[in-house]
DNA sequence: GCCGTTTTCGGCCCGACTGTTTTCAGTCG
């Protein structure tokens, strides 16, 4: 069971709703009701509880004065009556089999009703051909099979530049074919979130058919999941699955915009069109007056068609974006280009791979005119001698500047790892928790913001603790800390380490609004981790941060003012 | 059930693919 009250836990009982509304019949638009305020649930930065105390529910668009209420009750008394009744009248176990892919509303309550219990027996009463009595077909049974298969492998997600790696390997294996004219990855991976469930591509071509012929036979496929006249799908052999859809290069603007997304972004999007007067899919627009038909062959000419700017795909989330691109008010993002060092790197000082000239000559070479080392500080690390050997570095060169820093821990008892004179002596101090993720939050917010408000402290690394697909992050009360941040200017750091990716996105926007200043670092252990800044990058950018808002944009004289070191 | 610089009523994005169907329902993106 999920951790009650978390956004997570309320956008599933939303769900649930729906899908019983479905069983039962009700009005298309009112189940939609609870989809968009499911997705608007999960999708918000703000912890729906704190929202809840704060008399706030009703700020989410999609979330009305009934669902409110609702919602209303289940905080308070941890049930809600309306819901309750109406899970009564489905069958109880058609939801575990909901989180299967591809078991929707109907099948679910079918198979709840053939008197199977549990996924587990769901499989086994398939595979033993039980259930092929009980009116379902060979293939959908084959199809069901399938996606418990895929429910049970660990994860359905991959990191960043893990799925990256895939599609690029698609990508180029598509590209072989003489017919096709453009290929690009989408969706997720152009948006460039954190992590990825499937791989999207697009594909520009006079030849359809040849094409999607071709797509099936890639190498490394495990299997075809399915085919059509424009769109198919692969299981890639890592577990991942590959959607292809193509169009005639002509169209291609248009299956950029559509497959690109998010969905809420397009829902959006496709509703503004159709206020004035346009129908958009991903074939491209009609005016749906006369019934003509518009050709993209760049996305760019459909935002312009509606009157707005064309806005980056890391913001495509329906956050504002449309509203901010109709008003030509999308701000200038920040870019890799506009980094000038990194301000977290471990060497062979600590746990890091390599020395700190070799550290030091990398970041140089990627173009670097600082680098901070903050290795971690082991009481038994010689500082005095740490210290030195970087000021001899220093001396020894001029082609990059290297800043004696630490990583230093946040005890669980809200001090610092080691003395403030041993601080004092450094450079820049970077706080952060690598013990106790599990303590409660009250306790966990003081725990940081007094870390925060030590005047040797000037940065709060990879805050949420998080491992993306392995542990979640801390629990806080993010507002309060951004406050201090604000307030002290300790900087936050945006962790670009793939893994990481923390602080994510959503609280980086969060962030911003409360005046908060950040850093985006790779936390390198080796030289060849030096180039992961674009993916801090992509954090930044779907944050909305612009250059002014991170302080490694600065040139190393205009740091040192800020960082107040001489 | 939600929403509003045209609206407090009457709309609500748009389409593909599969299965087991002779015209559509279910699921997905």
């Amino acid at each position: 069971m999920e951790n009650k009250f978390t956004n997570k836990e309320v956008a599933a009982l939303l769900r649930n709703v729906s899908a019983a509304y479905q069983v039962k019949g009700l009005n298309y638009f009112q189940i939609r009701a609870y989809d968009t305020a499911s997705d608007a649930i999960e999708n918000t930065a703000s912890d729906i509880k704190t929202l809840w105390e704060q008399g706030k529910l009703d700020q989410i668009p999609g979330i009305g004065t009934h669902i409110a209420n609702y919602l209303d009750e289940y905080l308070t008394t941890g049930k809600v009556r309306h819901f309750e009744s109406v899970f009564r009248q489905v069958p109880e176990d058609m939801f575990r089999f909901l989180k299967i892919p591809g078991v929707g509303p109907k099948t679910a309550v079918k198979i709840a009703n053939s008197g199977v219990v549990s996924i587990k027996d769901l499989e086994e009463r398939i595979k033993s051909g039980w259930l092929l009595k009980h009116d379902f077909g060979q293939k959908t049974l084959d199809n069901i099979l399938r996606g418990i298969e895929e429910f049970n492998r660990k994860s359905d997600r991959y990191l960043l530049p893990i799925a990256g790696e895939i599609a690029k390997d698609v990508v180029n294996y598509l590209k072989q074919n003489k017919d096709v004219v453009y290929a690009d990855p989408l969706g997720s991976l152009r948006r460039r979130l954190s992590t990825v469930g499937d791989i999207d591509i697009a594909a520009a071509t006079r030849n359809p058919k040849g094409v999607l012929n071709h797509f099936v036979k890639y190498p490394g496929i495990h299997e075809v999941i399915e085919k059509g006249d424009t769109t198919a799908t692969i299981l890639h052999g890592s577990g991942i699955h590959a959607d292809l859809m193509v169009q005639p290069p002509n169209h291609y603007g248009s299956l950029l915009q559509h497959f690109t997304g998010s969905k809420s972004h397009n829902i959006h999007l496709r509703s503004l069109a159709k206020e004035k007067g346009y129908s958009i899919s991903e074939y491209g627009v009609k005016e749906i007056k006369s019934g003509k038909s518009l050709e993209f062959e760049k996305e760019e000419g459909i935002y312009k068609l509606l009157g707005m700017e064309t806005p980056i795909p890391e913001i495509r989330e329906d956050t504002g974006e449309i509203e901010a691109a109709l008003e030509n008010k999308i701000p200038r993002l920040i870019d890799l280009k506009d980094i000038k060092g990194d301000l977290h790197t471990h060497s062979s000082w600590s746990d890091g791979q390599n020395t700190i000239s070799e550290m030091a000559e990398a970041a140089a070479q990627l173009g670097r005119e600082y680098i901070a080392l903050t290795d971690h500080s082991y009481p038994s690390l010689k500082f005095e001698q740490r210290i030195k050997d970087i000021e001899q570095f220093n001396y020894s060169q001029d082609k990059i500047r290297v800043i004696y820093g630490l990583e230093v821990n946040i005890n669980v008892d809200a001090t610092l790892q080691i003395a403030d004179e041993i601080l004092e002596r450094h450079e820049l101090i970077l706080v952060s928790i690598h013990t106790s993720f599990r303590q409660e939050k009250d306790l966990m917010t003081k725990r940081i913001i007094k870390a925060l408000e030590n005047p040797n402290v000037d940065i709060f690394a990879h805050p949420t603790g998080r491992l993306l697909l392995e542990r979640e992050g801390i629990e806080a009360d993010w507002e309060q800390i951004f406050k201090v941040a604000a307030r002290t200017g300790t900087l936050i750091e945006i962790d670009a380490y793939p893994n990481r990716l923390d602080l994510p996105d959503t609280l980086v926007r969060e962030a911003k609004r409360f005046g908060v200043r950040f850093t985006i670092c790779t936390d390198a252990h080796h030289t060849d981790q030096l180039n992961l800044m674009e993916y801090g990058i992509s954090v930044a950018r779907r944050g909305w941060l612009e250059p002014k808002d991170v302080v490694n944009t600065l040139p190393f004289e205009k740091l040192r003012d800020i960082l107040k070191f001489d």
